[in-house]
DNA sequence: AGCACGCCGACT
DNA sequence: GTCGGCGTGCTC
């Protein structure tokens, strides 16, 4: 009898493919195992997802696998699960999500079983040598010393930073050789769990907090609302002890950037167990060593950003994720997923606990809070006695402003730099979709047939609603009072770094934004000269509010508070109140109350005030009755296909066509196509489709209807497109 | 996505 | 006369 098996492989072809087993391999195949096959004139690895014993295909069309490269399921029947829903979800394919899930060695063929690792250690004679021989080579004692203690294995020689060259010269004088140890499993933190610190006191809300998630079994959803400095990562501690102590994985998953050696020693400190650390420093086998302990049930806790989030446990206890409200939990390119939703969703087949932890919740986690499908818990008390802010707005309707910067506001950051103490500066991440606005007058211009705000799209010179796509050129005057002094973007990090320069000589700059922290380790440099005080005025976009303090700074400026807030993306307003939220949390401290200035062509704003006066808890709430009256998500459901092309038509062309695929009608809307805010990047024109659907199911079933002949469209080819369910901005 | 085939311009 | 540009077509 022959046996077929349906492969899923890394193509972006919404389809697996069926291939022949050939007889000495069929006793080897099952569903879960990667698979070596030929595909065109490559040979890629997939994974099997079914057997069969029959195959429409002619035999001249099947060719057969080549090899079988496990021997158990690579994934946990609850992953393989989650990765089979995901694909679905996000309207990509089975082995689009696999791949996504993997590490890059294991794509690539490498073994899932625990290989032996390289361990260092003294020869007898090097255990005879005098460390006086080595006075002269200090990097040679030095890792000498090292190893007089213990061995140390490949990868810590290369974590400590030691010196390859002197590695070397011991190997040669004889006194250090290499020795293979095979990888054990060590459990025994399963059985006796080892605490190294002496927990803090818990507050009241902590100890309820604590007390509920620990009387949780099987799945559920809680939501850890906890203002800055409240004490989140006492409750995690606390529960993890719990969790550990049963013998289960923890799995913790924090923003890109807050994945820090500080995050890190937290758990470090409270716990003796091995923590496997996943980030992007990572090489492709180091991601793998750290897969391997988790799967092997070694890593008791598992640390890391989006993507561990697909890390297997043997022993799953529960899922963590920090800082929820964060953009960067949803991937940008390839199938973009969001790791919270997923984080949501493994829980739930894995069966286990998922607390979702913030200061400033997303609206779509504050929504399933607030109607009851996830536990609310809250932390309001501070743990310090740290002072709140002073907050004030600076008005700067007809103002002068220097590079962006209001005379007030310099004087303010004067009288702050003086006192010694430093100032920071946020500006918004370049190329926020710009609204047109009036300087004179602070008049915001606004769709006709809408209430969202135009963006100014400079390049066509027009403006354009990005709710309904209405169009028209760019007014030379404002409507409501005739000036000609309209603004269509503002300016960037680079050039107010320039201006502050000048203007404050004395006191040095540092700018953090993308392109100053791109290099690997430029970041925790900047940031350590902040802390030393080096630098005394700080720039920066988002990144600089996140998860990091500056004690020493008391000014914060806000800069374009209007171009963050009255941005055409609907979640505008909800990100400004989240990094006006943060930042207030973290300038000063309780000797030095700290002071956050907003300029604002729109001081009465109703948003602006009711985020000053009545807190983040409460602007949500309005933002969410908001989004419910615009049918906006997290009340209805979002995709958008974004198509990018050398001429705007084809793009266009496309878009349509994809439109006239759908019904329209007062439960499934159609927006565009539309360019996107940001229209011409890299010589290309890139237009958008929006989708809004009341139901999720309905929203679902439509798109798994038209995908296939989306992709047969031949106008689909003139273009690159993606689909982008969730969209966390219309960029 | 790869990786081929295929048909037109500037080089030894 | 070739090397190489990237347009389009296919992959069980």
């Amino acid at each position: 009898m022959s046996v077929f098996v349906e492969v899923a492989l890394p193509v972006p072809l919404r389809r697996n493919f069926s291939y022949c087993v050939p007889e000495k391999l069929q006793g080897d195949v099952a569903v879960g195992l990667r698979v070596k096959v030929p595909f065109g004139r490559q040979q890629l690895i997939g994974l099997i997802t079914a057997i069969t014993d029959s195959c429409d295909l002619t035999p001249q069309q099947i060719k057969n696998i080549t090899q079988v490269l496990d021997e158990h399921p690579l994934l946990p029947t609850s992953l393989y699960k989650l990765t089979l829903w995901a694909a679905r979800y996000y309207f990509t394919t089975q082995g689009q999500m696999l791949s996504q899930a993997l590490p890059v060695a294991l794509r690539k063929g490498a073994d899932t079983a625990p290989q032996s690792i390289v361990l260092y250690c003294l020869t007898d004679s090097g255990k005879q040598a005098q460390v006086s021989l080595l006075n002269r080579a200090p990097a040679q004692k030095k890792l000498f010393e090292a190893l007089q203690q213990q061995s140390i294995s490949h990868d810590e020689f290369i974590n400590l930073e030691y010196s390859k060259a002197a590695l070397k010269a011991l190997e040669d004088k004889g006194w250090v050789a290499r020795q293979n140890q095979a990888v054990k499993i060590d459990l025994s933190w399963r059985q006796q769990l080892e605490v190294t610190e002496t927990p803090h006191k818990l507050n009241k809300q902590q100890a309820v907090a604590v007390s509920i998630l620990n009387q949780q079994q099987g799945f559920h959803c809680s939501l850890l609302e906890g203002i800055t400095g409240s004490g989140k990562t006492e409750v995690y501690l606390s529960l993890l002890e719990t969790v550990l102590k049963q013998g289960k994985q923890a799995l913790i998953l924090v923003p890109e950037i807050g994945l820090t050696p500080q995050t890190i020693n937290r758990f470090k400190r409270r716990f003796s167990v091995t923590i496997a650390v996943i980030h992007s420093g990572l090489t492709d086998n180091q991601r793998l060593d750290a897969w391997r302990q988790a799967r092997s049930g070694q890593a008791a806790i598992i640390i890391g950003t989006r993507s561990a989030l697909f890390t297997p446990m043997l022993y799953p206890g529960v899922i963590i994720l920090d800082e929820e409200h964060d953009a960067s939990f949803k991937q940008q390119e390839g199938v973009r997923y969001h790791a919270r939703d997923l984080a949501v969703m493994r829980g739930h087949y894995e069966d286990i606990p998922v607390i979702l932890g913030s200061a400033t919740p997303s609206l779509e986690t504050l929504q399933n809070a607030i109607s009851g499908r996830y536990h609310h818990l809250s932390l309001s008390e501070r743990a310090g006695a740290a002072q709140k802010v002073k907050q004030g707005i600076i008005d700067i309707t007809s103002q002068p402003l220097k590079n962006g910067m209001s005379a007030s506001l310099i004087n303010e950051m004067r009288m702050h730099l003086d006192a010694g103490n430093q100032v920071l500066l946020f500006l918004n991440r370049r190329g926020f979709a710009p609204a047109l606005l009036c300087h004179e007058c602070g008049h915001l211009h606004e769709c006709d047939r809408c209430d969202a705000f135009f963006t100014v799209h400079q390049g066509l010179n027009e403006i354009c609603c990005h709710h309904c796509g209405n169009q028209y050129a760019i007014p030379k005057q404002c409507h409501q009072c005739g000036s000609t002094m309209l603004m269509g973007h503002g300016l960037g990090t680079e050039q107010l770094e320039q201006a502050l320069n000048t203007l404050f000589p004395t006191y040095p700059v540092v700018r953090i934004d993308r392109d100053t922290t791109r290099r690997k380790g430029s970041l925790e440099k900047q940031l350590h000269g902040i802390h030393k005080g080096e630098y005394k005025i700080l720039v920066g976009t988002q990144m600089l509010a996140k998860g990091h303090h500056f004690p020493d700074v008391t000014l914060v400026g806000l800069l374009d508070v209007d171009g963050a807030l009255f941005s055409a993306d609907f979640r505008a307003p909800e990100r400004f109140g989240q990094l006006y939220t943060q930042v207030s949390g973290r300038a000063g401290r309780a000797d030095k109350p700290g002071k956050v200035l907003l300029q604002t062509h729109q001081s009465d704003n109703p948003l602006l005030r009711s985020l000053l006066q009545k807190g983040y808890g409460e602007f949500a709430r309005e933002q969410l009755k908001e989004r419910q009256l615009a049918s906006l998500p997290p009340a209805w459901h979002m995709v958008v296909i974004r198509a990018e092309a050398h001429l705007a038509e084809d793009a266009d062309k496309f878009l349509s066509l994809v439109s006239q695929l759908l019904p329209q009608d007062k439960e499934f809307e159609i927006i565009g196509p539309i360019p996107a805010p940001l229209d011409r990047k890299a010589g290309k024109y890139r237009r958008q489709l929006l989708f809004q659907a009341k139901r999720r199911q309905r929203l679902q079933i439509e798109f798994e209807n038209i995908l296939n002949q989306i992709e047969t469209l031949p106008e689909a080819k003139k273009c690159r497109w993606s689909v982008d369910r969730d969209p966390q901005d219309l960029m």
